[in-house]
DNA sequence: AGCACA
């Protein structure tokens, strides 16, 4: 009903905000210095200075509002007043609750938006990433990140306002999908809005700025160096040097992947020399070896973002390893050397997963049984390392390696058919019931 | 020294 009621203007107590307003400040002064001064109190997510009938006002806004809160109580009870380029500045409490940026017209909408990435590991989200994100809705002219007030943004260039604006209704405050993430990082949240801008000047292909529509631009060392997954740059053209490594994530990871099976996937489009599987934060991670580059981008190409198993579980995603040759030290249920026959290399685990040092292309270990998937209480057949596979990690999958024989040299693109549904079935062995240990069979959307 | 739209 009434009207702005709180707008005395000389009310001693502000409600607290995490924008501080600033006065008395020194003339021009430029938002680093404003950055400078509040950093000791948290962290300084925008300001804006230069407001005001003399200019000598300026807004800082913080992350936390407890971060305003201790920056004002602090200089409250301080002997020393704020001061700026030796000048004592006056600070309260904002009457708005966040600075508003004001370039141009920016609730009119334009075709480049400014993206805020947030999350602690915002940093790390590349460039192919956003390409990545923000291709679907239309063709990304160009892309620029950059640093500020210790937020990581980058300005995303559509043709139009039309494509920007789909985009950003359709992805501001939205987490980008953990599986375009490198590493299995932290969520990162987009925060979208409109730039002023039109048409963003890119001079070199880096890791930090690229132009789609330009491949003659002269491309920056970064960006051939970046430690981004997806490194598809200008055009889609592969900046990432190709290997006959593998590098192999695996998005959603219902079931168990194990060693064979990962072979026995791999294997079809040409002999597995090596494989090498480790964890990398919550994630499985392998590194598979071909004899060359060729297998493994052949391989890259028809697997990536196929799914292991039916109903969308297991996906891989597939880069190319800066190794060639891996080291694998001892054969066990993570790593292999397929090259080495088996009684060279000592296996500590030897019956851990029933598994036995298998050739390449050679049928699979006989000792797949029901009783892999046995409850835990069968202590007979089954030893528990110390660590306990059975709760850290799922018992051995409904692998059919049995499959492993017949699998075809498949062409590009294709899935082997056998795989995706043979994966799904129960060994014939059957077995008490364990239903706990694997999902229950639905051919879709199992969440 | 007292709250910005550009």
């Amino acid at each position: 009903m009434s009207s702005v009621s709180s707008q005395s203007q000389f009310r001693l107590t502000q409600p607290p905000s995490k924008v501080l307003h600033l006065r008395n400040l020194p003339w021009e002064c430029t938002e680093e210095e404003l950055v400078e001064l509040g950093k000791p109190f948290g962290n300084v997510v925008n300001t804006k200075c230069n407001v005001g009938p003399n200019r000598n006002q300026a807004f800082i806004e913080f992350a936390d509002l407890n971060q305003a809160i201790a920056m004002i109580s602090y200089y409250a009870s301080s002997s020393e007043p704020a001061q700026v380029r030796g000048k004592t500045v006056y600070l309260q409490y904002s009457n708005r609750q966040e600075i508003v940026n004001n370039k141009t017209t920016a609730d009119a909408g334009g075709n480049v938006l400014l993206i805020t990435i947030e999350g602690a590991d915002a940093r790390l989200v590349s460039i192919d990433v956003l390409h990545l994100v923000f291709s679907a809705f239309g063709f990304v002219h160009k892309i620029t990140t950059f640093e500020k007030m210790d937020r990581f943004q980058a300005l995303v260039q559509f043709s139009d306002v039309e494509t920007a604006s789909s985009a950003k209704n359709a992805l501001d405050g939205r987490n980008i999908p953990s599986y375009l993430l490198p590493e299995h990082l932290g969520p990162c949240t987009l925060r979208i809005a409109y730039s002023g801008h039109t048409d963003l000047s890119v001079k070199f292909q880096s890791h930090r700025s690229r132009d789609y529509t330009n491949p003659n631009l002269p491309v920056a060392q970064s960006a051939i160096d970046a430690n981004g997954m997806f490194s598809m740059g200008l055009d889609g053209k592969k900046l990432e040097p190709e290997s006959n490594v593998l590098l192999a994530s695996i998005e959603n990871m219902q079931y168990a992947v194990t060693l064979d099976v990962l072979h026995m996937v791999f294997s079809s489009f040409g002999p597995v020399q090596k494989i090498a599987m480790f964890d990398k934060n919550s994630g499985l991670q392998a590194l598979i070896q071909y004899p060359d580059v060729q297998t493994a981008v052949v391989a890259k190409e028809a697997l990536e973002g196929h799914c292991i198993y039916d109903g969308g579980f297991c996906k891989l995603h597939l880069s190319y390893s800066r190794h060639n040759d891996l080291s694998i030290k001892v054969n066990n249920d993570r790593s292999r050397d397929y090259t080495i026959p088996n009684n060279v290399m000592v296996n500590p685990h030897p019956s851990i997963l029933g598994q036995q040092p298998v050739a390449t292309h050679g049928p699979p270990s006989h000792l797949y049984t029901g009783a892999q998937f046995a409850p835990t209480t069968e202590h007979s057949t089954i030893p528990q390392p110390s660590s306990g596979w059975a709760t850290g990690f799922p018992p051995v999958p409904n692998s059919m390696p049995g499959q492993m024989n017949n699998n075809p040299y498949l062409p590009p693109g294709t899935m082997p058919p056998q795989m995706g549904h043979g994966m799904m079935q129960m060994p014939s062995h059957g077995g008490p019931p364990h239903t706990h240990a694997m999902p229950p069979y639905r051919p879709y959307h199992m969440q």
